[in-house]
DNA sequence: AGACCCTTCTGGTCCGACGAATATGACAAG
DNA sequence: CTTGTCATATTCGTCGGACCAGAAGGGTCT
C-alpha cells in the first residue's frame, strides 16, 4: 500500500486523500466509523504524517470526515458532504457508475429554466435584444459540433450574467467546469437539429419578453440534451460497472 | 499581526485562512497577484509554516488561490472559485453587505420550482399523496414560527428526496445549512398566512398531479419568502443600500 | 541573438518533539 | 451499585528544522 509520487506525479496528499475517499465512498469505512489515527494511516500508506494530515484536512473540508482533537476522525454522512464532492464523484464514480453525472444533469435541468426566468426579469430590453441576437447566431452558426457546444456554453454564461448575481455566476461556472470534462460535443451533436429548433423558440420568446415560453423552451432543451447524453452513456457502458479506476499501486 | 489561538479558540490555520481570504475578497490582494511566500507569511502572521501551509491548502481547495511548486501562489478570479466560498461570503460579507445572501436566495428561487417538477415526475402516486398530506399538516400546524420554518425545511427535504437524486440531495442539504444560519423564522413569520395559502395550492396540485400549477405555486412561495427576507434585511441594515426605502421605522 | 547551465527562490515532504483536547479506566465517596 | 473525581493514555494541533524538487532568473558559451 505504498503511495508514491510515481502515481502519475500527483501530489502525495492528493493520492492519500483519493485513497481514503474511495474507502469512504465504496463503503470500506462507513458513516460514523472512526478512521485509524493519523500516525497509523501514515505508516499504513508509507508516507509522512504531514501528508496524511493534509489529506485528512482536505476530506474535512469536503465534510466527508469530522476531525476532533483528542477524539479522532469520524466518517460523516455523504448526504451532508460539501457539494464539491460531487465533482470528485463524477470524476471517479464509486460503485454508482454514471449515477452521479446523471444527478448533475438533473440539477442543470432543474436550475436553468429558473435562471432564464430570472435573467429575463432583470435584464434591460437592449440586453434582451442582444441575447436574442446571440441565440440566433448560435442557431445559424454552421461550425463543428465542438464549436456548437462552445456557443451553447457561452450562451449559458451570458444568460447567467444577465441575472447580475455573483452567486449564480460562480455556481454556473462550477457546473460548466464539471460538465466540460465529459465528451459532451460528441453526444450532443446527434440532436443538434432539434436543439436548434428549440433555441429559435427561445430567441423569439426572449425578444418578445415572453418569460413563460422562454422558460419552457429552456426546459425542453435541457431535457433533450440530457436524454441524449444518458442514452449515449447507456450505450457506451452497458454493464455500468467500472472498477479499474481505483488503485494503481505497482510494487 | 500576531494570530493566536486566543482568537476565539479557533484552529490556527483557520484564523490564517480567514485573514488571507479577507485580503483576497476585500481586494488587498487582487486577481493574478502573487501572494508572499509561505515562509514570509508565516513570519508575518507569527505562526509556523505548517499552519500557513494548511491555510493556503484550504484556500487552494476553494480555488481562491493557485499554488505551484517553485513558482509561488497566485490569486484566482473569484468567479472561478469553488461554490463553497459562497458559504464563507454569506457568513463574512466583504464589502458587499447582504448581496451574497441575496444571491443565495435567488439560487433557491431558481432551483426549487424545477426540483418540485422533477419530484412530481418521478414520485409514485402514493408518494405524492403522502407529500400532499404533509403539506396539509404543515398548513394546519399551529406551532411557533420556528416550528413552522422547521416544517417548511422538512417539506423541502422530502420533496428533494422524491427526486431520488443524491446530487440534489447533497446540494439541497448544503443550501439548508447555509440559510439556517440566518434568523429566518423571525423574518418569515410575518408572511405566514400568505405562504400557507400558497402551500394549500401546492398540496392540491401535487395530489392532482398538476405539475405546472405546483411549480408555479412553489415559485410564488419562494418569491414571497425572499421578498420578505430582503425587506427585513434592508430594514435592519439601512446603510448597505443606496436606495431610499420608505418604510416605517422598526415594528 | 540564442542555447545552455548554474544559482536562487519557492513549494513539497520528511522527521522529531511537545502542547492541548478528549477518552478511558481506576478509585473513592455516597 | 452508582456517581463523581482524577490520573493516564490516546489523538489531534503546532512547532522548528532539514532536505528534496520544480521553476525562474541570470550568466556564459557558441
Amino acid at each position: 500500500m505504498k503511495a508514491t509520487p510515481a502515481d502519475g506525479r500527483r501530489a502525495l496528499p492528493d493520492v492519500v486523500a483519493d485513497r481514503i475517499r474511495a474507502g469512504i465512498i465504496d463503503g470500506e469505512f462507513r458513516t460514523g466509523d472512526r478512521l485509524p489515527p493519523e500516525r497509523e494511516l501514515a505508516e499504513w500508506l508509507q508516507v509522512n504524517r504531514s501528508s496524511v494530515r493534509e489529506a485528512l484536512k482536505k476530506l474535512q473540508q469536503l465534510r466527508l470526515v469530522e476531525i476532533q482533537q483528542g477524539s479522532g476522525i469520524r466518517v460523516c454522512a455523504l448526504e451532508d458532504a460539501s457539494f464539491d464532492v460531487v465533482w470528485d464523484l463524477v470524476a471517479h464514480p464509486g460503485g454508482l457508475g454514471g449515477r452521479w453525472l446523471e444527478g448533475l444533469l438533473d440539477l442543470r435541468e432543474a436550475l436553468f429554466p429558473g435562471i432564464v426566468r430570472l435573467a429575463m426579469s432583470r435584464a434591460s430590453p437592449s440586453e434582451l435584444r442582444d441575447a436574442a441576437k446571440k441565440v440566433q447566431a448560435c442557431v445559424r452558426g454552421g461550425g463543428t459540433d465542438e464549436e456548437f457546444v462552445e456557443l451553447l456554453r457561452q450562451l449559458q454564461t451570458d444568460l447567467t450574467d444577465l441575472t447580475r448575481n455573483p452567486v449564480l455566476k460562480i455556481f454556473s461556472n462550477a457546473l460548466q467546469r464539471a460538465v466540460q470534462e465529459t465528451p459532451l460535443a460528441q453526444w450532443v451533436g446527434k440532436e443538434r437539429r432539434k436543439i436548434t429548433l428549440l433555441m429559435q423558440r427561445i430567441a423569439v420568446a426572449v425578444e418578445a419578453g415572453d418569460v413563460d415560453t422562454a422558460e419552457r423552451a429552456t426546459r425542453d432543451i435541457m431535457r433533450c440534451v440530457n436524454e441524449t447524453i444518458l442514452a449515449a452513456m447507456a450505450r457506451e457502458t452497458p454493464s455500468s460497472s467500472r472498477r479499474e479506476v481505483a488503485d494503481t499501486d505497482r510494487g
